[in-house]
Order: C-alpha cells, then sequence, then structure tokens
DNA sequence: ATATAACGTTTACGGCCGTAAACAATAAGA
DNA sequence: TCTTATTGTTTACGGCCGTAAACGTTATAT
C-alpha cells in the first residue's frame, strides 16, 4: 500500500474533485468546469494539471488530439493523509480531544447524533 | 466576541503552545525552551515573537530589562479557528462526515469511546 | 503540405513561511 | 559615563503556492 500520497493544495485539490467525481476527464473539460466554479484563466489551471501531474497525483493519456487524465491518488488516500497531519498538527495525534473539541463547537442533528452513536457502538464490537 | 482569530502558523504555534502553559514569559525563557526543543536560533525566535505580534497574537511589556510576553490569542480560538479551517476545506462543513471518517481510521481505546458516547448522550439533551 | 486548435512545458512573480543575519535601542553594571 | 547584555526591528533568502503569460508540439482540417 502507498502509504505517501503526496501533498495536494488546496487550488489543486480543486482539480482532483472533478477526477473523483468522473474518470476520465478531458483537459478542456476540466478546464471549463473550473473557469465556472473558480474563475481561473486556462493557464491557471494548466499548471494545476502539471504539479499535480509532477508529484504523480494524477497521470494522463493521449487519444488523438484529446488527453485523458486520470487520478492516481484516491480520495480516500487525500483525506486520510489530511486528517493525520491535521490530527498531529492540532492535536498530538489525540484523537479524543479532537472529537471532544469539534463535538463542543459544532452543532449535530439529532440524525446525526444517532448515526455516530451506532458507529461507535459497531466500533466497540470487532470495529477494525 | 473576537471571530477573527488571526492565521498562527506551525512554526508561530510552538511559540504560542509556551504561552498557553505559562503566560507570561520573557523572551529568554521562551528563546532557551524552544532552543531545546525545536533547534531553532534565537533570531529565528526572534522573528517568530515579531510576526506574531504584528498580527495581533500576542502582546509584551516592558518590566525592567526583561520584556513580558502574553497571548492575546487563547488555545480554544486557535483551535476552534483551524477546525472550522480544516472542517470547511476537507469535508466542506460537513462534521458527520469528519467524525465518521476520523473513526474509520484511527484506533480507539474503549475507554476512549466510552467517554465519546457519553459526551453524544450529553449532547441528545440539552447540550448547545 | 500548411495553418490552426488543443494541449503540454517553461518561465515568472508576488506573497507567505521557515530560517536567520545584521542593525538599533536601552537598561544595568562597572 | 561607557560598555555590554538584552531585547526589539529591518532586511534577506530560498521554497512553496496561487496566479498566469509565453512558448513549443502535434494532430486534424483544409
Amino acid at each position: 500500500m502507498l502509504t505517501n500520497s503526496p501533498h495536494i493544495t488546496e487550488a489543486e485539490s480543486e482539480v482532483m474533485k472533478l477526477l473523483w467525481q468522473k474518470e476520465p476527464l478531458t483537459a478542456i473539460e476540466i478546464i471549463s468546469k473550473l473557469k465556472d466554479q473558480m474563475d481561473w484563466s486556462d493557464q491557471t489551471v494548466k499548471t494545476f494539471l502539471n504539479r499535480l501531474h509532477k508529484k504523480n497525483a494524477i497521470r494522463f493519456e493521449k487519444s488523438g488530439r484529446n488527453y485523458l487524465y486520470y487520478p492516481l491518488v484516491s480520495y480516500d488516500e487525500y483525506v486520510k493523509a489530511a486528517n493525520r497531519s491535521f490530527l498531529d498538527r492540532i492535536y498530538n495525534g489525540a484523537v479524543g480531544m479532537l472529537f471532544a473539541k469539534f463535538l463542543e463547537e459544532e452543532k449535530l442533528s439529532e440524525s446525526e447524533i444517532d448515526q455516530l452513536q451506532q458507529l461507535l457502538e459497531k466500533k466497540k464490537r470487532g470495529g477494525s
């Protein structure tokens, strides 16, 4: 298992999010979608594609005049890496603390709470 | 209530952590403690003190030849800001998702789980 | 064959960050 | 009063990040 996902910056993650939704995408698709959402110039997006490629977060293959882009880093890897780094950075690795703080600060709906309780119950038994 | 805590970088947070433990501290204290833990030169620490001061995260007052440093941003504010920004950045604000992911990835001890369950129960009743 | 469109690559640039040297001010001690 | 230690301020510099222009390459359409 690859344990070292490359660092994906916030701007770059906007590109990745598209690829996680649908894969592969062509450059035009990526560029035009991002131009809507993010108001970035074509060149900006190209830079991100290039950087993501250099750090092995995506790959592309040519098919005719179209290039098809694929993610090499999965959404799960990305979130996992972000989680770990945040947990270490802010909570020194103490998950319990993190939960406590978020519970203290954020509003949770009744049903969200129920869901969490179920997760915890499951965790108590065989939970990995 | 101040809702805009300034952005404190990781290196700067090492200075803040000391001040959150004990307040006030003199520059020598800060510098020497950090020289142990972080292997930073005096000048580096001074830069951080300066930047933190400029962004109103700390203040200092002179007493004789000593300067006493005080935090202006509390640990709670810092964590809160970090939480929000992480939650928005990675989970688009969805706390439920965040919890689910962390539960999925991190090992929790039996007692940690119990604690969380109690917190959730409390939350279900009057918990704001 | 040639122009053009679609795409990748190189270069740039200001801002923030980690790291630190050099400079300035001032209070305490000699 | 003059030196020195203590502390603050200014400047610097390379790296990453967001933003983008300019340049190069190649496949299709004419």
